[in-house]
DNA sequence: TTGCACTTTAGAAAGTTTCTCATTACGTTC
DNA sequence: GAACGTAATGAGAAACTTTCTAAAGTGCAA
């Protein structure tokens, strides 16, 4: 939830990872695709599609809308991100990690939250083998709902007065 | 996530109550409402707005694409109904009872899984209160992503091949 | 029955995503 | 190191989803 500015040198690393990944998927690595994955890659703000091309606009004010669209499509078949759809656009997430997400109802912030792994729990196997016969479940997400601690506790000011 | 058709008494039940309950919250109703919430009340497949103003336009010829939106609105408003999303495109639920999402990646179909609570497990809450310091949970939303038992089937009969 | 406030309609407009196609350029091959 | 084939880019159009506006219509309380 906290939007910690990561250093340099981690974003290099994750960046750099991402980009030796898609050369590995047989993507050609582009000047466009080297910034998109720069800002993207170590963004746990999960940014859209617009916010990205926003960023981008100074470095490449060249650079066409579908080009953004177009990486992370890329990036999403290589499996180095997730798409978030908790509104109107979609949103990007580079974490490829086990994780669910926050979601702040209030202020529309997002964050990660690790989780051990996506596998179905037992109980819920149970639950979806009556509710859904057959269905063949490959994993769960989850979307934790409420207010984060700013506006929780603007909610509480709120009250008192 | 079968699409069993209810039978005309149990429409009527449900679109009645829901009927009922908007004018409880003091909204008007229109011939337009009252057709919205009779094809709306009792459909278990999660249709999207332009789905519902495909289904009622052979009724309402000239009805507004909005009236359709309004509609829905002020049904979530009301606490009537709920919204998904899995696409570009919202989906409308007018199940209001405490339930989960199975979605199949393969065909889209969405179905409902009846869930005791949507409240957070003390497992969750402790990761939360790690991951995301001073947020305050109000609801867990699982999506279970996966093959419904006619896609699955299909992927099985396409390995033996 | 009257009148007010809420609704509807039609269309424009805003926002998001995809598509087309001509041009550019990555990366392999020679 | 040059040439080539293919993939990627740019620009804009187009498709799709959702919201907004203004004028006309209508439910319903008084």
């Amino acid at each position: 939830m906290t939007k910690r500015a990561p250093s340099p040198h981690e974003i290099d690393a994750r960046a750099r990872e991402m980009l030796g990944d898609l050369k590995r998927a047989g993507l050609k690595l582009t000047a466009q695709r080297e910034a998109i994955v720069r800002h993207f890659a170590s963004d746990a703000t999960h940014p859209t599609a617009q916010e990205l091309y926003d960023r981008l606009r100074p470095e490449f004010p060249q650079m066409s809308f579908a080009t953004v669209y177009n990486t992370l499509d890329a990036l999403a078949a290589a499996g180095l991100s997730g798409t978030l759809r908790v509104g109107q656009a979609a949103r990007f997430d580079p974490n490829t990690t086990p994780h669910h997400h926050v979601v702040c109802e209030a202020c529309g912030a997002i964050g990660d939250v690790p989780a051990p792994s996506l596998a179905p729990s037992p109980a819920a196997v149970k639950r979806l083998g009556r509710a859904a016969p057959g269905f063949r479940v490959r994993a769960v997400e989850r979307i934790y709902r409420g207010s984060c601690a700013a506006c929780a506790r603007a909610e509480r000011e709120e009250n008192v007065s």
